[in-house]
DNA sequence: GTAGCTGCAAACTCTTTGCAACTCT
DNA sequence: AGAGTTGCAAAGAGTTTGCAGCTAC
């Protein structure tokens, strides 16, 4: 039972064929997969698996917090298993994600939060970039 | 003649009612209206107004960046006349939306994406926060 | 006069949901 | 056994678009 797995039925889950299979996907993603990607992925191990199955499940993670939904500037969500905090990088031209994080980043944040008369309960912080070439 | 009616005759664009009504409601906006809301106001002003003009206004101006297009965490998005540069903080309770600014941020901002290779292009940036209440 | 704009309704995209059948525990 | 889960197809929300008629320039 991997980690992820144990997650969920410590959570009371049910650990279907289906779900086993979108965890191990989300677990071996290196990108933020769309819901389209995991469902695609999630295919080429059971090719019964529903998209409606797909939605359903990754939303469930999302709510325990196990997986982070993000919407981009795109009209669709992209996943990614929750680890460390961090935010991103996207190339625009490509669509490439590129992750980093920033302690004063996070500082600041809250700072102003604070500033302004409220406390900080999430945020979204995305940056959008066209990549240096540089010429020999 | 506005301000934003000039603009947007200069652009070559036809100062049509429809157009007058709605970069007039854009313009009076004290907050940071939906699609909904703008056609809405139009209506008051004529109702004969249609959802699809004020969808393709938007657009327009929004290529034309006389106007921001943000999509927070909801489904929709909302627009306000592009002025100065700023982000916003969403109340999670409310909806309520603060703007603030900070040099410090925009400079950060830029030399994390310069650190990662990249030329920032854009930002998003949002916090979300619950009002602190003081207990007297 | 005509390129561009409009309203209408239909189409589209992503996502959610009702339902009957099925399956973990 | 039974609550939870699934696949399917239909529905939903927000947004876009084809088209025929209209209007600013």
């Amino acid at each position: 039972m991997t980690v992820l797995e144990k997650r969920c039925a410590d959570a009371g889950l049910k650990m279907t064929g289906q779900r086993k299979v979108i965890l191990r996907v989300l677990g071996e993603a290196e990108d933020h997969p769309s819901v389209e990607s995991v469902y695609e992925r999630a295919r080429t191990f059971d090719p019964s698996i529903s998209m409606a199955t797909v939605y359903r499940t990754l939303n469930l993670l999302d709510e325990m917090a196990l997986v982070v939904r993000h919407e981009f500037k795109e009209n669709f969500s992209r996943f990614e298993v929750n680890t460390d905090h961090h935010h991103h990088l996207i190339d625009v031209e490509t669509g490439e994600v590129v992750e980093f994080q920033s302690e004063e980043i996070e500082a600041m944040k809250k700072e102003i939060a604070q500033r302004l008369g409220y406390d900080l309960v999430e945020c979204r912080l995305e940056l959008y970039g066209r990549k240096i070439r540089k010429n020999a």
